[in-house]
DNA sequence: GCGGAGATGGACC
DNA sequence: CTAACGGGTCCATCTCCGC
């Protein structure tokens, strides 16, 4: 049977959720940030498209967002806790509508409707109005949905109209729908690749579905010239299904910059607490401790440990990691502005009950 | 040669 | 409206090392 996958973008997701909160800021310019250190350091998480049309748009550092911004924009603050609960609410909405469901982020989900559309383009088209209403009534949210016959086109087709947009692309249609659109709009291609692309004279997701295969091989290796090339051909064999998570960090901006031990360990056991907080509420245990380095030169640098024992106790990863980060400061004459910590390699935690959890003891 | 561990860089939202 | 700058996650690749 034809597959079938849709992918659902909610519109400026953050921007959205707060003019839904105070509607009086819906004819008004709105930027939600991210604040670091005072109300112009950080960046812009979301902003709506009243705001987009001053130019101030997603990551814009905030002092350039103020530049830009009129007298009547609002400044808000990102309030995750909310916009993750606000989230959960309409995935839930969102996975009914699929034989099997993936959330890729706060405001981003695939679903396969291959069985239950029968393979039918114009059954998923009226699924998608349906779920599109839902939304609308339950939450007044608005969402983009591309369809597709796999992640990749579904995913491009949800980009090609937007704010609440609803886009089509058949199977038949995916290669020409796609060969006209420049190299970095096509998912997985940053400015990095894109530069590359370009200085090999490949302008459009066309000219990578044309290339001479050897030739991307010779640029980007085996296997990421095999994925550009799929992808830019249509072509995307991954399935719909719910991802584990693989890492869980805390990374923050410090107060001031510095490289004074006492300070950097202190934030450092917030963070830790933070996280394991984290790793329990997902029933999870990890073996891999890392601190995580901004400069104030912004270079980045990561030190890692693997513990014998999981674990997801504050305490445990706390010392772990400001041993990591002491080491770190002895070693490098970096003065740091952003520290972290990464627990990764996760082994699930769950009461005993789970087929890991009894043969993980007969391990080793 | 193969794995795990560790470090780095690119990409995405 | 291309320079300055958030937080979080995933993945590929490289090196080193023990086997």
């Amino acid at each position: 049977m034809q597959r079938i996958v849709l992918h659902v973008d909610l519109d400026s997701f953050y921007a959205q959720v707060e003019m839904v909160r105070q509607p009086e800021l819906q004819d008004k310019p709105v930027v939600v940030g991210m604040f670091s250190r005072d109300e112009y350091s950080g960046a812009v998480a979301t902003a709506n498209y009243k705001a987009r049309e001053l130019g101030i748009r997603s990551a814009l550092p905030l002092r350039t967002a103020h530049e830009r911004a009129t007298e009547d924009t609002v400044f808000l603050p990102a309030d995750k806790t909310y916009y993750n609960e606000v989230s959960d609410r309409v995935m839930a909405i969102i996975a009914e509508y699929g034989d099997a469901f993936e959330s890729i982020s706060v405001d981003e989900a695939y679903i396969e409707v291959t069985e239950r559309c029968e393979g039918n383009f114009q059954k998923a088209q009226l699924l998608a109005q349906r779920m599109k209403q839902d939304i609308w009534q339950a939450e007044a949210l608005t969402c983009s949905v591309g369809i597709g016959s796999n992640k990749l086109v579904a995913k491009m087709a949800s980009d090609a109209d937007k704010p609440d947009g609803l886009t089509v692309v058949r199977p038949e249609e995916a290669q020409a729908f796609l060969a006209p659109l420049s190299v970095e709009e096509l998912y997985s291609v940053g400015p990095k690749t894109a530069t590359v692309l370009r200085e090999h004279n490949m302008e459009t997701i066309g000219d990578i579905a044309a290339a001479e295969p050897q030739r991307l091989v010779h640029v980007f290796g085996q296997n990421r010239a095999q994925e550009l090339q799929q992808f830019a051909q249509a072509i995307d064999e991954r399935v719909v299904a719910q991802q584990d998570k693989k890492q869980l960090s805390r990374i923050t901006t410090l107060a001031e910059d510095t490289r004074d031990v006492a300070t950097i360990c202190s934030v450092i056991e917030r963070l830790a607490a933070d996280v394991c907080e984290r790793l329990v509420a997902h029933g999870v245990q990890g073996k891999t401790i890392t601190f995580i380095a901004m400069s104030t030169e912004r270079d980045a640098y990561t030190r890692s440990q693997t513990i014998a024992q999981p674990c997801a106790d504050t305490t445990t990863v706390a010392q772990t990691c400001s041993d990591l980060a002491e080491t770190f400061l002895a070693e490098h004459d970096a003065v740091l502005r952003r520290i972290g910590v990464r627990v990764s390699h996760f082994v699930s935690s769950g009461a005993g009950q789970s087929a890991q959890t009894s043969l993980s003891s007969f391990a080793s």
